[in-house]
DNA sequence: GTGAAAGCGCTAACAC
DNA sequence: GTGTTAGCGCTTTCAC
């Protein structure tokens, strides 16, 4: 390993003088500036990231909590994470995958350690208090589809995208629309119910939807079911408003496995916006959430707070826009 | 900041002593040690990791090179990172993610100056030169999926893989087996690549494949091209064997836009065995590649290389086993 | 069983 | 402009 030391050394120099140099200072000489980069580069010399981070008190790297089921394999999360990555890289700082350390699960232990200069949180809510820890610390945070109203979030305006979602089906003619719902123990899920119920009431329509079961994990399965018990509950719908992508594919399933044909006999719209739109039969139409938006805004809010020094920042709402594909036709009438 | 010089402030002892408790030394008499636990917990102590870092020289973190097409919407990579990630973390340690840092992309230096224990390398190929330099260093390291055959790789028997993708469509019937080429120019593809022709060989068959034309990026676009290609070149196929499931999935739609019926006229076998195999219609019988195996024996091997010092170990070739789905089905005589 | 002291590689006052 | 010095928080010989 060569170190500071071993160039100044090498040149007669003190290690302050090339330290300063390597790092800019324009108080060093050009002539003793180029004699130095010059052989740092020969002896390929590489900064010691810990020394510095240790003096510097500053990692530039970001903690990323990510705690969501199917873990990386779950497309929306690691999509978002996916986004977020490259703007932060692009700033030059490394991600840190936090572990939750076995049973302790303190992140905020973790962080401090680890002396990462910011935090994203991705978790759809398993270890709360150790979250909770976090997002009362002084770290800068940004939470990404926050189970709960809190500062320093970011997510989707799903209130409103929900509405837009039942709307794009009420003008294609759908009265008898039924909402495939999510979680209705965070705040999202519940937001996105909330948009359904009051589309429908604005519009003086039946709400369609299963008022006893909460879907946790937004999947194919949870899809498949809840279409199931909709369909057995109230029949067949004009069309199905959904949470999820995944679970629009499952309600889509099920309704070709019924006999069903969509988009003709039932419209089905998604949410999201993920890869495997395009690989259903019919192409999904969804309601796509801009993950490429929320991925840069988490990175350019979590860097304004380091550069600012402040800690807060007011909760981050993202617009989402219709995606138009094959899975949704106007009302027929035979 | 609570530090272990406060802690021994505090209790009128030295930071060695306080330093050898909180690390377990059996010298500490059990007196002291409780002392100092105690108010340690109590006051939160949390050792700084970047301390320990420098002068232990090891950073309990595995730095993890992911250059992958799509990023972590790469189903298949993300999946197997998640593998990886899963036990690794298991075993204490975090992931770095390590960025290409602008256009150096040095990883060695990066992972030098990071001072990571070990380093998995996935990566298809566009920054050979970095990783070729990380691969000659003295990092414990393991590459997946490699693009050459080399010392500490990992990856399924990819020959042996698609012969049995091909005899499992031939004793379903097929004789006209198409193959549906990955990559022409690394290891991987041209395994995938042999197996096909020495199966077709073996058997005294036809070959039926494009052979100009590599696909780089195993995507459901270029199994829809090559599909195409294909059927324009050479007609209509028994059965199509495949070098991904999104590939597969490209070709079965393209087969299904024009007019045939998969299984019922032509059978596709994918590989992988993703989760979309599931939602595809009909599902994807696929050749299922061990991704938790392969999470785990990477991450096995690099411990072992760290705690025995030695810094090769012979490629790791993991078994891959057919998923029987609804894609593939008995020559009928029509 | 406990402590003093050196040092990991680097940065940043402060002198000169 | 350059060097001296004092740390950052921790571990680890080596004395006692």
């Amino acid at each position: 390993m060569v170190t500071i030391a071993k160039i100044a050394q090498e040149l007669g120099v003190s290690t302050s003088t090339v330290s300063k140099a390597l790092n800019g200072y324009s108080e060093i000489s050009e002539k003793t500036r180029s004699k130095i980069m010059n052989l740092a580069t020969e002896m390929g010399y590489t900064p010691n990231a810990t020394a510095q981070s240790l003096v510097r008190k500053r990692a530039d790297t970001v903690g990323v909590v990510y705690e969501v089921e199917y873990g990386l394999k779950n497309l929306f999360f690691s999509s978002v994470l996916e986004a977020f990555r490259r703007n932060v890289q692009g700033r030059g700082y490394d991600i840190l995958f936090l572990s939750d350390n076995g049973t302790s699960q303190n992140y905020l232990k973790h962080c401090i350690s680890k002396n990462v200069d910011a935090v994203l949180v991705i978790s759809t809510g398993t270890s709360v208090e150790s979250v909770r820890k976090l997002i009362n610390s002084d770290l800068a945070l940004m939470m990404f589809d926050p189970w709960y109203q809190s500062k320093n979030t970011i997510y989707t305006d799903s209130y409103n995208a929900i509405k837009k979602s039942c709307k794009y089906l009420y003008d294609l003619g759908h009265r008898k629309i039924a909402f495939l719902n999510g979680s209705y123990s965070n705040f999202i899920g519940r937001e996105r119910l909330k948009g359904y119920l009051d589309f429908i009431k604005e519009k003086n329509l039946e709400p369609y939807y299963i008022k006893n079961h909460s879907n946790e994990s937004y999947s194919y399965d949870e899809g498949y079911k809840t279409m199931k018990n909709l369909f057995e509950t109230y029949g067949l719908p004009d069309a199905v408003c959904t949470v999820s992508d995944l679970m629009a594919i499952g309600a889509l399933h099920y309704l070709q496995n019924h006999g069903y044909h969509v988009p003709d006999d039932v419209s089905i719209i998604g949410f999201d916006d993920l890869s495997i739109c395009d690989i259903s039969t019919p192409k999904l139409t969804t309601m796509k959430q801009d993950i490429e938006a929320i991925g840069k805004q988490a990175c350019d809010a979590l860097i304004d707070m380091l550069v600012q020094g402040h800690r807060t920042v007011k909760p981050i709402i993202v617009d989402a826009t219709i995606v138009v594909r094959d899975s949704c036709k106007k009302k027929s009438n035979h």
